[in-house]
RNA sequence: GCCGGCAUAGCCAAGUGGUAAGGCAAUGGAUUGCAAAUCCAUCAUUCUCCAGUUCGAAUCUGGAUGCCGGCUCCA
């Protein structure tokens, strides 16, 4: 089955044809790590991931990175532009160095929380200052860049395809004068490849001065040429990094080789939240932790995300975010009603082709630019067909199977479901033959007790007609 | 000023020419000691508005309105 991923570059959907066949090589932009990214930087990574669990999946080699920029992500292009990092470690009365530690290390355990399968490399700017060095020069000898002092731009009127990727033309880009005025530019559009400041804490020397540091830019150039090679098929990021950032590296990548950067852009839309832009002065930057604050577990916002299509604005409110805790709890139900059909299930042994209506609805929903939503209903379509028809014992193994592999690429349920309640199931057994005895002496207050009880150690009891089954939640 | 995107029920959201997926919520019913969970049923003659193309449009074209993004740090 073909896959078909839509190109920022090309403005369409293309089918995808790896560089080398059976192998996938990409790049992801990561966070700047100044601040803990919030659960709309985790939207982009939550596509990388997605990306990832897809190849994995249909057994591609696959070799993932995803850079953390911990220098040279200035607060703004003057040329007293501060870096982030540093500011916020003023802020925060830290050395940058510990803040990187920090917010890295938050990173980590927010990915994790998240189901993100980790990538291969997560490479950091301050530990590749020789390669991006090696990447300037190259410009610097292809006449790409000019060197003005300790400082070093790109010249973009060297680079013909500037501007390919964003639709910007550079003769825009003037007009718009919003660009700061730089009197060492060439152009007001050209960007820094190396800047020096003695100023700054995070500095290194080099053969451009003493006191320099590197541009944004040029780190995922050098880091990703570095992991990937020179030509690679994806790099991904949000849709605010299609300019300046992901056309100043194809500029940068393409200019130094003469090869062409990547093959496949993609770019995740922004999630808006209430309808409207996630800003601090809205205090709406939501964190991981603010969800879990509201009773909500962190996978519960994964399947928000995956409920819409990437390439859509998901509006992020508390109601979308409760319908989708509500609608994850009811494909793990499912899922254990797979479970037990599969062990205690009556019926033939013969399967039913509907099964593999649904693995194909949805592999076709997958394979059509990511179309998470659509599969999504493919999953749906099933269990109600089930619930309303019941199912054999065959059946279930078969729904089963696939259900797994539907949780292979969404990474929706827990591992293993934790026992941490502080009741034993046989415990929970106890109390709820208990229940049982006092609700048949009809002594409700008592049962009731006891119901509150199991609650209380998150035990949900289904009373049906055949007995009580019970589960953690 | 320049560039780009979106507008589908109470909420979230698929659908890009053939007559509106899915989820959540809601409502009625079954079940229950009461609940919860579960099950059954109902839930957009209509896709922001106006005009056009077409046998046929949520889907294409033009216009209006609203919202969002980029051009400056941002996923």
């Amino acid at each position: 089955m073909d896959l078909r991923f839509y190109n920022s570059m090309s403005r369409s959907l293309e089918t995808f044809e790896p560089i080398e066949k059976g192998s996938v090589r990409m790049y992801h932009c990561g966070p700047t790590v100044y601040q803990r990214p919030h659960i709309g930087n985790y939207r982009a990574f939550l596509f990388a991931d997605l990306l990832r669990r897809l190849f994995d999946q249909l057994g591609f080699d696959v070799i993932q990175v995803m850079n953390l920029t911990d220098v040279g992500h200035l607060v703004d292009d003057a040329d007293d532009g501060e870096d982030k990092l540093e500011v916020q470690a003023r802020k925060d009365q830290v050395d940058p160095w510990k803040l990187v530690e920090q917010v890295s290390e938050q990173f980590f355990t927010d990915l994790k929380a998240l189901h993100v399968r980790p990538a291969h490399h997560y490479p950091r700017a301050t530990d590749h200052i020789p390669e991006m060095i090696q990447v300037v020069q190259k410009l610097l000898e292809h006449e790409h860049a000019y060197q003005v002092g300790g400082n070093v731009y790109f010249d973009v009127h060297s680079f013909e395809k500037y501007g390919a990727l964003s639709g910007n033309r550079i003769e825009d880009l003037e007009a718009g004068a919003r660009l700061e005025v730089n009197d060492e530019k060439r152009h007001p559009a050209d960007f820094a490849l190396w800047k020096s400041d003695p100023k700054h804490i995070m500095k290194w020397e080099s053969c451009f001065g003493p006191d320099g540091f590197p541009g944004w830019h040029v780190e995922c150039s050098a880091m990703a040429m570095k992991y990937l090679g020179e030509s690679f098929d994806i790099h991904t990021g949000g849709e605010d990094n299609i300019f300046p950032h992901h056309e100043c590296e194809i500029a940068q990548s393409e200019g130094a080789t003469g090869l062409p950067f990547v093959n496949l852009w993609m770019h995740t839309r922004f999630l808006r939240v209430d309808g409207g832009k996630m800003s601090k002065s809205l205090g709406n930057v939501y964190s991981l932790d603010d969800l879990v604050e509201k009773g909500f577990e962190v996978l519960d916002f994964r399947f928000l995300v995956l409920k819409a299509h990437y390439r859509g604005s998901l509006n992020f409110t508390w109601d979308a975010l409760q319908s989708a805790a509500e609608g994850r709890k009811g494909l793990m139900d499912f899922r254990r009603r797979l479970e037990a059909a599969c062990t205690q299930g009556k019926g033939g042994e013969e399967g039913s082709d509907i099964v593999d209506k649904a693995r194909e609805e949805f592999q076709l929903a997958i394979a059509e630019d990511l179309n998470t939503s659509a599969a999504l209903a493919s999953v749906f379509d099933l269990r109600n067909h089930f619930l309303k028809r019941g199912l054999s014992f065959a059946e279930a193994k078969q729904a089963l199977a696939f259900f797994n592999e539907v949780d292979d690429l969404f990474g929706l349920f827990p591992e293993a479901v934790e026992t941490s309640s502080g009741l034993s199931d046989e415990e929970v057994e106890a109390l709820i033959v208990a229940r049982t005895q006092a609700r048949s002496d009809k002594e409700w207050a008592l049962a009731d007790e006891i119901r509150d009880q199991l609650a209380e150690a998150k035990i949900v009891l289904e009373d049906g007609a055949d007995g009580v089954r019970w589960h953690r939640s």
